[in-house]
DNA sequence: TTGACAATTGAACAGTTATTCAACTATAAT
DNA sequence: ATTATAGTTGAATAACTGTTCAATTGTCAA
C-alpha cells in the first residue's frame, strides 16, 4: 500500500508464477513503446499509406487519390509515420514524396499479412 | 464521379506510379483485418497481457495484481484478445486460466521488441 | 507581383474506446 | 443453505483520436 497505492480488487492466488512472469517480463517503457509502434499500424487508413509506399515512393497528392481522401487528412496521418520514425520524406519543389524508413516495418507488415491470411 | 464518389481535393500527379501500386497493394479487406489485428496490439494494458502470457499461463486474479488493475478491467481486455483469437483459456473450479493461442502472436511481439530496441 | 497548386497546420467535431461501477453468475467451502 | 471468492457483463463516463474545415506556407509559372 505504501509507495505506489493497490489498485487490484483481489490477492494474489499463484505467488509462485507471479515472481516468475515478472522476471521474465520487458521493463515497462519497452512495452508502452512497443504498444505505441502498434498503434501506429493499427489504424486502417496508416497502414494503407504504408501499404503503398511498400509499393512505390509517392507524393501527398497521390496518395490521396488512391485512398480517395483529402491531402489535409492524408497530412494528418503522414505526421503520426513521420514521428513513429516508419516514413522518411524528400522534396522536389512543391511537391513532397514519401517512402518507407526502413525494412524492419516491412518485415511486420508482411509477417503480420500471413498471420491474417491463415484463417 | 460515376461509382464511388471523389473525394479528394486534388488531381493525379503521376498516373504511371498510381497504377503500379493499385496493381500491388493488398486487397483492402486484409488491410482492414490486418490493422484491426495490429489494434488489439496497439494498447498497453493488452500488449502487457500477452507479454504475461508469453511467460507464464495465468488466471485473471494474477494478472489484475501483476498490472495493479481491477479484475474487471483484465476480463474486459481478455474478452478482446479472445475474440481476436489471441488468447485460449481453461476452468479450473472457479479459476480461468489464460494462455497464448499460438506462436505466431509470439514471432510478431518479439520481432516488434527487436524494432524498439533498435533506437 | 499575382495567381495557382502542393502541402501543412490548428481548432473543432464526431466517433471510438478503456476503465469504472454495480450487478450478476458460478463454483467451492463451511 | 449460506457465505465467500473468481470471473463476467452492461451501462456510463472520460479520454482519446481520425477527419473535416478554414487558414496558411512555400514554390512555380505567367
Amino acid at each position: 500500500m505504501s509507495k505506489d497505492e493497490i489498485f487490484c480488487d483481489c490477492e494474489v492466488i499463484h505467488a509462485d508464477v507471479l515472481e516468475e512472469v515478472k522476471t521474465r517480463m520487458p521493463i515497462e517503457e519497452d512495452l508502452y513503446d512497443l504498444s505505441d509502434f502498434f498503434k501506429v499500424l493499427g489504424d486502417s487508413t496508416r497502414l494503407k499509406i504504408i501499404s503503398a509506399l511498400d509499393a512505390h515512393e509517392m507524393c501527398v497528392c497521390d496518395i490521396a487519390v488512391l485512398l480517395n481522401m483529402t491531402k489535409s487528412a492524408i497530412s494528418h496521418q503522414l505526421r503520426y509515420l513521420k514521428q513513429a520514425d516508419l516514413v522518411k520524406f524528400r522534396k522536389e519543389g512543391k511537391v513532397v514524396f514519401y517512402s518507407l524508413k526502413d525494412d524492419h516495418v516491412k518485415d511486420i507488415f508482411e509477417i503480420g499479412m500471413e498471420h491474417i491470411k491463415e484463417k
